[in-house]
DNA sequence: AACTACTGCTTGCATTTGCAAGCACTTTGC
DNA sequence: GCAAAGTGCTTGCAAATGCAAGCAGTAGTT
């Protein structure tokens, strides 16, 4: 967790280098201090969420970038349904647990027709 | 962001109880605090996406709709599941058909349960 | 009744987060 | 050269987070 600590830090520094901005002028415009800025760039602190979806508006990126070097999000692979599934608040999670497990069944039929 | 706050919290224990869950038991699994998990649901707490993080894969739950109801991620239209579906090479024409179905049922069944 | 197990919550406290005040250094303009 | 402006960082502190110890209530068993 500590070296995604200090990629999220150094991640933030290279944006802001690349965007030929300063410690301050970022700050600013994220609207925090300019002395946590410099204490998250060199990974002194672990922001909170809240702190980094800040940072990511001020320097455009997206905040799931900033989330997945920070550890919050994982990098994903795009299995589509299952995570659809999940995150899908019309579903129980039994109703998730079932629907997962009768695509599995099917994604296991249409393999097995498909092997010979 | 109090009002979001007090959504997650809630969620939370909607979650839980619909998993017939005691609070201690959802704490243990998501390794944290039985009195810290009480306070979140309450709205007393406002916990970082690391506790979130915990408390959705001990939910199996996506974590990106805890951060949504917490404000740390924006909503996403929800079309997911059926395009999902759809979506999907590893499943035949009759599976999406018949999965699609099962899912449409699930949420009406949830939500006719809602109503009353 | 007494005891055990389970439930959710209260409370004091250690640690962490984020800030304000200010420092030291560098650059710019006169 | 000097003063002003700009730069990034140090430090002490208030507030927030998360926890451990424990309380009060409920249910089940002897």
């Amino acid at each position: 967790m500590k070296t995604h600590l200090t990629d999220v830090g150094t991640f933030i520094r290279e944006q802001r280098e690349k965007s030929a901005m300063s410690l301050r002028k970022l700050a600013d415009q994220a609207g925090i201090s300019n002395p946590y800025l410099s204490q998250i760039e060199r990974g002194l602190r672990r922001p909170s969420a809240d702190i980094l979806k800040s940072i990511a508006r001020a320097l455009s990126i997206s905040v799931e970038t900033l989330y997945e070097r920070a550890g919050l999000l994982d990098g994903i692979p795009r299995s589509g349904v299952i995570s659809a599934i999940e995150a899908d608040p019309a579903l129980t999670t039994s109703q998730k647990r079932a629907l997962t497990e009768i695509y599995q069944s099917f994604v296991n039929d249409t393999q097995k027709e498909e092997s010979p």
